[in-house]
DNA sequence: TCGATGATTGAG
DNA sequence: TCAATCATCGAA
């Protein structure tokens, strides 16, 4: 195969810069359903891909959203919120771990963020298991903080294009969810009242509203 | 420079 | 329910 035919294919499978120039909201919800995908390079021989299939976002504002961290204009931290959509702002937080967003924004707005807050994990799940130091699929990445560690997603990582395919991480087409529900946004203060929060419902019927993989099944 | 805080997690 | 733990932010 040619490096050509790489290109396009890889192309193809990929949400484009555009897709992330709308709507904060509409794009946390169209996330769902999508793959975020890691690619470590150990070494020449060792190249490892991790993904999860997104099951849970939250969309970030601007000045109308006290909860975001862009609500009071740009610092250090957030400039990946106010810069191109499409890339990677991941920040450390609670002293312990990294959470990882994909900025989003309609051109109009001037800055916004999609938080990423669990997924279902799908390749490299014996590496996962390794750096989270557990055995249990259903916690390996059901949680920002989580899916983190489990993918290795540190600040090195902040503002990389995820519209690339190239790139240590990106985003890639997945599925088509049959149903999202939305509630309110997990571990803030204010503006509860947004139903910003988007999970992945159930796909087979065995009683559960929502994904085994969300960060909680609770729906506020 | 400094105190308060947090888009969390895991243990109890 | 609660402590751990520290980068970040805004006030001084």
């Amino acid at each position: 195969m040619s490096y050509d035919n790489c290109k396009d294919d890889d192309s193809l499978n990929i949400p484009n810069q555009e897709f992330y120039y709308r709507h904060t909201e509409l794009v946390a919800k169209e996330l769902v359903g999508k793959k975020l995908v890691r690619i470590i390079r150990e070494s020449k021989d060792k190249i490892y891909r991790l993904s999860g299939l997104i099951v849970e976002t939250e969309a970030y504002g601007f000045d109308k959203d006290p909860a975001s961290h862009a609500y009071r204009g740009v610092t250090p931290r957030n400039t990946p919120m106010f810069g191109e959509a499409g890339h990677a702002y991941v920040y450390f937080t609670y002293g312990n771990y990294y959470c990882v967003n994909v900025s989003a924004r309609s051109s109009e707005v001037k800055a916004g963020a999609v938080l990423i807050r669990a997924l279902q994990p799908l390749e490299g799940i014996h590496i996962m298991k390794i750096l989270r130091n557990t055995d249990d699929e259903l916690s390996l990445s059901s949680g920002p903080g989580k899916l983190t560690q489990a993918l290795r997603i540190d600040k090195s990582l902040n503002g990389q294009d995820m519209t690339n395919a190239r790139t240590q991480l990106h985003i890639e087409y997945g599925i088509n969810p049959q149903r999202i529900i939305s509630s309110s946004r997990i571990g803030i203060r204010e503006a509860r009242e947004k139903k910003w929060r988007f999970i992945l419902a159930s796909k087979d019927d065995n009683g559960d509203l929502v994904s085994r993989y969300v960060s909680r099944k609770k729906i506020d």
